[in-house]
Order: structure tokens, then C-alpha cells, then sequence
DNA sequence: AATAGGGTCAACCGCTAATCT
DNA sequence: CAGATTAGCGGTTGACCCTAT
């Protein structure tokens, strides 16, 4: 049989988002916070998947994203991270204020990947610079792929 | 000047894991 | 306790740009 789209995705929107859109979902969470994604398009009146709404709050919308160009040093830790940690582009994020995964994520794939012999050789012959990883972040969520997060220690 | 080709990046999908009932 | 529900992750896609021809 056709697959089918995952969710009832039957009569929702997709694709890019428009700036009415971003508008429309940016002032719902302003007064109601964020959070219950399921419910929140329906509420907020957009025609999309609460999945879409939460992928576009948190990779676009939320001023805690800054989103302009990677600096050199931002460069540096993302292939030291990516050495030690893998693809965990959450974990990875995590030590990186401003950027999300998926930003990360794109830019691996898009520009380091590809570059990554000339970056290596860089970084051998130039001065050491060190990170750290917070250990008990790492190991909370040491090999998980998805899932939702656990509850705030609180309660 | 027009367009084919390649690179980027926003967003989708399938799946996993925590929580709810 | 088990099945249903929902949030979250990572791989992947494809529409939109930019450049070369």
C-alpha cells in the first residue's frame, strides 16, 4: 500500500513557513509558553503538525538561537566535539550557547565533513586548544536517538 | 543572457524513549 | 502492568540560491 503521511497529516500545511506563520505561533507562545505541541496548533489556529510548530520554535524562532556565521573558534569545537562525542548533535549543541542541532548538524554535513582532512591536518600542526564535556550530561544521555526527555528531576 | 549543475539549509520522516491512562 | 500518547533525535530530502558555462 502508499504510505501513508506519518501523522493525519490529511489537510495540514507543509513546507516552509511563511512569515504570517512564524508570526502567528511566536505570539502563541508568548502568552501561553511553550510546550504541548500537540495541542498547541489547533489552539493557536495554525494549519500544521505540532511537530512542525516545535521544530520551528526551536530552530528558528526562539530568541535563544542567534543563527549568524560560525566563527573559526565555533568551527574548532564542533569537530573536537564531533570527535568525541559522534553524531549526538543534541549532546553536541549542548555546549554550544545560541546554536541548535540542526544548525550543527547542516554545517557538518554541508561544509566540515567535506573539509575535514584539511581541518585535522590544521589542527595537529597548530597550538592545542581543549575542551570539556560535562560528563553527567554525557552519560544521562549517553546513546539515546530520540525520545522525549526525561522530567525535570522535579518530582 | 540564459540555464544547467552544485551547494545550502529549512523542514520532513521514521524511529526511540518517557510519560500517561 | 500494558498499550496509547507525546516529545525529541538524527538521517535525509528537496526547494531555493549561487556560480560556471
Amino acid at each position: 500500500m502508499g504510505r501513508a503521511p506519518c501523522c493525519q497529516k490529511v489537510g495540514l500545511k507543509r513546507g516552509r513557513w511563511t512569515a504570517e506563520e512564524d508570526h502567528i505561533l511566536a505570539k502563541y507562545i508568548a502568552r501561553h509558553g511553550e510546550g504541548l505541541w500537540r495541542s498547541l496548533p489547533k489552539n493557536a489556529g495554525l494549519l500544521r503538525c505540532g511537530k512542525s510548530c516545535r521544530l520551528r520554535w526551536l530552530n528558528y524562532l526562539t530568541d535563544k538561537v542567534r543563527r549568524g556565521k560560525f566563527s573559526r573558534e565555533e568551527d574548532d569545537l564542533i569537530v573536537k566535539l564531533h570527535a568525541t562525542l559522534g553524531n549526538r548533535w543534541s549532546l553536541i549543541a549542548n555546549h554550544m550557547p545560541g546554536r541548535t542541532d540542526n544548525e550543527i548538524k547542516n554545517y557538518w554535513n554541508a561544509h566540515l565533513s567535506r573539509q575535514i582532512h584539511s581541518f585535522r591536518h590544521t589542527y595537529t600542526a597548530g597550538n592545542e586548544t581543549t575542551i570539556t564535556i560535562d560528563i553527567n550530561r554525557l552519560s544521562a544521555a549517553s546513546k539515546r536517538r530520540g525520545g522525549r526527555a526525561p522530567r525535570s528531576s522535579t518530582k
